[in-house]
RNA sequence: CGAGAAGUAGCACAAUUUGGUAGUGCACUACAUUUGGGAUGUAGGGGUUGCAGGUUCAAAUCCUGUCUUCUCGACCA
């Protein structure tokens, strides 16, 4: 196996983000333009992402199930804010072998329409709720710009959609799920990120409230890394969904989804890694450990192998013919959290070398208490990465109090800033325009003082702003 | 979708200007020796030059179309 130069990720950080995917074996292009193929290291990733995730639905009561693929138009058609934000991105199937079909179908760029179609049929009472159902699969964007992992044409995600009996069980629904993510991300991904709901510019089509998770790159970029979407009662509405409520009166439930994907392995590449190449939290990590024996050591490699186990630490072998020196590269390239580098010169004085990926510090331990040793670098590192990203990303965050200010940040800094708001789309837009910079999210726990820092009349809220990917 | 660039072995490239047997390095395979930061020796294998047409006695090379990737913009979970 082949392990070459990576970018430096200050000189061109789009290129290094290419190289770190490529080299450390995440994924592969294919014939397919905007499909990326994901490797088994990716895989593997996405595998930890699901098990936590679903474990997480699971525990605050959600069932998985799967719906179809494709959506016939005038299913699509029946929510027309929905169909409006989906419609210029739809893939359409328009043939059944060698037939025209009667009715178009796209295939699911999102599936409410999907979910909705179904609860019309099996919600009657307030007995059958709440519905909370969660997918895991994949849907078509038909995105003209693609990137691995970042924006691809096919998406592999989770969504869920619930149905309940009153509005505030919905709205604490988007929010919990919301917290969950969040959790998710800042725990197991060592991803701190800034939570809040999008402006009504941003928010997704169709819904009342976004909530969305937006983490900062190592280049100061923003990437949306997760949403939670209140619906109000519009598209059970539009569906004509309706259930008995106790009083013997018919009543529209209230809706929520929330999602995400793949991307998350882009955030977790541009949040951690480095010019060595991908950095695995532990948590998230399928192998915590890589064993690279030197030189002869075969017996002393079995029990270690064991005490690995015994200790549910997962580990991998590399046991190839190539000279250290190599081997070490490309355990770097591939983030596993640990090495253990287990040599005859150590094993002399029953030592092992244990190397840390973020740090690469080496710490050298007794051969009968690697178990514990690993665990412990494990736990403090995965503690590190948290800490050492969020000290990145809150030196990037700026405070524009006036236009000129914010212009002046966005011609020499990367990162957020933070602006006075007066609510208008066209302040919106001409941030936009000026600056590359969209807005993020809204901040609902500062205080506003002072005007708009874009127009200059009544701000009534604090914002997020930042380029984005 | 607009502007620009590039596609030759797994990777990086040469041969294209001036059409004439597709080549180099790394990687790969076998064996041996090695092993604490990208090993060494010996012997080997691998190509319809992205794809499709056209011009020509002859096309990696010239022409047309098309696909993919990268960069920047527009669009966008």
């Amino acid at each position: 196996m082949e392990v070459k130069e990576i970018t430096n990720r200050d000189v061109d950080f789009a290129q290094w983000y290419t190289d770190v995917c490529k080299k450390a074996d995440l994924v592969d292009y294919s014939s397919v333009k905007g499909s990326m193929i994901i490797r088994p290291l990716g895989y593997a990733i996405w595998e930890e992402m699901q098990k936590t995730l679903d474990r997480m639905f699971k525990e605050t009561g959600h069932e998985n199930v799967q719906m179809p693929m494709f959506i016939p138009e005038s299913l699509l058609n029946v929510e027309k804010e929905h169909v409006k934000g989906f419609a210029p991105e739809a893939a359409w199937v328009t043939y059944g072998g060698s037939e025209k079909l009667e009715e178009r179908m796209c295939v699911r760029p999102t599936s409410e329409v999907l979910f909705c179609d179904h609860y019309k049929k099996i919600i009657k009472t307030y007995r059958d709720l709440p519905k909370l159902y969660n997918q895991w699969c994949t849907i078509v964007r038909w995105e003209k710009t693609t990137r691995p992992f970042l924006r691809s044409r096919e998406i592999l995600w989770q969504e869920g959609h619930t149905m309940h009996r009153t509005a505030e069980e919905a709205i604490e629904e988007t929010l919990r799920m919301f917290n969950v993510y969040k959790t998710f991300q800042e725990d197991y991904l060592a991803i701190p990120v800034i939570t809040g709901r999008k402006t009504e510019k941003e928010k997704f089509a169709g819904a009342e409230a976004t909530y969305t998770l937006e983490a900062m790159m190592y280049d100061g970029n923003a990437l949306q890394n997760g949403t939670s979407h209140y619906f109000g009662d519009h598209f059970a509405k539009a569906f004509g969904i309706k259930f008995t409520d106790a009083d013997n009166t018919l009543k529209t439930p209230y809706q929520t989804s929330w999602g995400v994907s793949t991307r998350m392995i882009g955030a977790l590449i541009m949040v951690h890694g480095d010019d060595r190449g991908l950095v695995l939290p532990p948590k998230i990590a399928p192998f915590k450990v890589i064993i690279i024996p030197i030189g002869d050591v075969s017996e002393k490699l079995e029990e270690l192998k064991l005490s690995l186990k015994n200790a549910d630490i997962t580990y991998k072998v590399d046991d190839s013919n190539k000279t250290p020196g190599f081997k070490f590269a490309e355990a770097e390239v591939k983030g596993y959290p640990i090495r253990i580098e287990l040599g005859k010169r150590d094993l002399e004085q029953d030592k092992v070398t244990l190397v840390r990926r973020d740090t690469l510090e080496k710490t050298i331990v007794s051969f009968d208490s690697i178990a514990s040793e690993v665990n412990k670098l494990l736990e403090m590192m995965q503690k590190d990465m948290f800490n050492k990203a969020k000290i990145r990303r809150d030196s990037m965050i700026y405070d524009a109090k006036t236009y000129d200010e914010l212009l002046d940040i966005a011609k020499t800094k990367q990162g957020f800033v933070k602006i006075n708001w007066c609510g208008s789309e066209e302040c919106e837009n001409k941030i936009k325009e000026d600056t590359a910079m969209k807005s993020r999210c809204l901040i609902e726990d500062e205080n506003v003082t002072g005007p708009c820092t874009v127009c200059g009349k009544k701000a009534n809220t604090r914002l997020y702003v930042g380029k984005q990917y």
